[in-house]
DNA sequence: GTGCATGATTGGTT
DNA sequence: AACCAATCATGCAC
C-alpha cells in the first residue's frame, strides 16, 4: 500500500509547522517584546549595531537572535553561512528563553490543532473489521493450535470423516495463507510506523534547535504519523476481509462444482454395479468399502478422494440412468461382466489350484446377473 | 460453440 | 433415511 503517500502527507504537515512558525514569526512582529516593540522580521535592525546602552544590548540581543532565525527558516540549512548562524544561534544566551516564550506563544495561538489531538472514539467500521477477522480466525490467537499446514494435513488425514472434509482443508489452508500474508503485512507497516516515527521524531529534535518546537508539537507530529498508518492499516483490514468474503463465497459455490471421477475409481464402481447387477444396492459398508477403494487411487496421485455419499450419488445416477437405456449400457455391462468372470476365474484358479475340478467358469460365474425388472420398471 | 456425459442437488415417495 | 426422478451445472470431446 502507499507507505509514500503516507510519507508524503507527513511531510506535509512537517512543512505545514514550518509555516506555522513563519506565521508565529511574523504575528509576533509587532508584539511588544521586553517592553520594545519589534518591527517584523525582515525589517530588524542590523544584528552587529551597537548603541552602548545595556538595555538596548538586550534589546539588540533579541532582534539579532529573532533575526537569525528567521534567516535560518528562510535560508537552506545546507549552507555554509547558515551554519554558521545556526552555531550562533545554539550559543547564544538568550536562545532558551526566547524559545521557550515562543513555544508557549505557539502554543496559545491555537495552531495545535486540537480536534485531532482528542482521543477519536473507535471507528464503527473499524470495529467490524477487528470482528470479523477475529471471528474468521485471521487476527488473534491462532486456531487449533499447530501449523497451517499441519491443520490441513490432519484434516486431509480425517479422510471421508465428513463429506465437505477435503474442501474443508482447503479452505482452512487458504484461510491460513491469507492470516499469514495479513501478519507479515502488518508487521512491515508496524516497523515502518515505528522507523518513520523515529526519523520524524529525530528531526523535530534536530530542528528544535533552530526553531521553537514544543515536545507536545513532537507528540502532535506522532500523534498524525500514527493516525495516518493506522488508516493504512485499516485498508490492509479491509482488503484481508475482502479476501476471506470471497474465498468463502468459492468454498459454498465450489460444493456445486463437479470434477469427474478418475478412470480407475469409475471403474471400481462400474464393476461392483454390473457384479451386483440384479439388486446394485450397496449397503453402507459396502459404499464404505468402495468410497475406501476409490479414494486409495488418490494417493497413487490419481483424481480425487470419494466419500461414502458421493458414492451412493453415484449408484443413484447410475440405477435410473442404466434403467433408462439398457441399451446403452449393453455394451459397457458385457465388458464388466467379462471382466470379472476374468476376475473370478483368476480367483478360482489360485483358490483351487491344480485341483482336479478345473472346469472352465461361465461367465455369469463372476457374479454377472442379468438384472430383474418388473413391469414398471422398478429394478428389484 | 455445441452436444453429450456425468456428478450434484432438489423435491417427492415409500 | 434411502431411494427415485428430474434437473442443474460443469467437464470434455468434437
Amino acid at each position: 500500500m502507499s507507505f509514500s503517500i503516507c510519507v508524503a502527507q507527513c511531510t506535509d504537515s512537517l512543512a505545514a509547522t514550518m509555516d506555522d512558525q513563519a506565521r508565529i514569526m511574523q504575528s509576533i512582529g509587532g508584539v511588544s517584546l521586553a517592553g520594545h516593540s519589534v518591527q517584523g522580521g525582515m525589517a530588524l535592525p542590523p544584528p552587529h549595531g551597537h548603541d552602548g546602552s545595556d538595555g538596548d544590548g538586550r534589546k539588540q540581543d533579541i532582534g539579532d537572535i529573532l533575526h537569525q532565525i528567521m534567516t535560518i527558516t528562510d535560508q537552506s540549512l545546507d549552507e555554509a553561512q547558515a551554519k554558521n548562524r545556526k552555531h550562533g544561534l545554539n550559543c547564544h544566551r538568550m536562545k532558551p528563553a526566547l524559545f521557550s516564550v515562543l513555544c508557549e506563544i505557539k502554543e496559545k495561538t491555537g495552531l495545535s490543532i486540537r480536534g485531532s489531538q482528542e482521543e477519536d472514539p473507535p471507528d464503527p467500521q473499524l470495529m467490524r473489521l477487528d470482528n470479523m477477522l477475529l471471528a474468521e480466525g485471521v487476527a488473534g490467537p491462532e486456531k487449533g493450535g499447530g501449523s497451517a499446514a499441519a491443520a490441513a494435513a490432519a484434516a486431509a488425514a480425517s479422510g471421508a470423516a465428513g463429506d465437505n472434509s477435503i474442501e474443508h482443508s482447503d479452505y482452512r489452508a487458504k484461510l491460513t495463507q491469507i492470516r499469514q500474508i495479513y501478519h507479515t503485512e502488518l508487521e512491515k507497516y508496524e516497523q515502518a510506523c515505528n522507523e518513520f516515527t523515529t526519523h520524524v521524531m529525530n528531526l523535530l529534535r534536530e530542528q528544535s534547535r533552530t526553531r521553537p518546537i514544543s515536545p507536545k508539537e513532537i507528540e502532535r507530529m506522532v500523534g498524525i504519523i500514527h493516525r495516518k498508518f493506522s488508516s493504512i492499516q485499516m485498508q490492509l483490514k479491509q482488503s484481508t476481509c475482502e479476501a476471506v468474503m470471497i474465498l468463502r463465497s468459492r468454498f459454498l459455490d465450489a460444493r456445486r462444482k463437479r470434477r469427474n471421477f478418475s478412470k480407475q475409481a469409475t471403474e471400481i464402481l462400474n464393476e461392483y454395479f454390473y457384479s451386483h447387477l440384479s439388486n446394485p444396492y450397496p449397503s453402507e459398508e459396502a459404499k464404505e468399502e468402495l468410497a475406501k477403494k476409490c479414494s486409495i487411487t488418490v494417493s497413487q496421485g490419481v483424481g480425487s478422494t470419494i466419500t461414502v455419499s458421493q458414492v451412493s450419488n453415484w449408484f443413484g445416477n447410475k440405477r435410473i440412468r442404466y434403467k433408462k437405456n439398457i441399451g446403452k449400457f449393453q455394451e459397457e455391462a458385457n465388458l464388466y461382466a467379462a471382466k470379472t468372470a476374468v476376475n473370478a476365474a483368476h480367483a478360482a484358479a489360485a483358490a483351487v489350484q491344480n485341483s482336479q475340478a478345473n472346469s472352465p467358469t461361465t461367465p455369469n460365474s463372476g457374479g454377472y446377473s442379468a438384472p430383474c425388472y418388473q413391469s414398471d420398471g422398478r429394478i428389484q
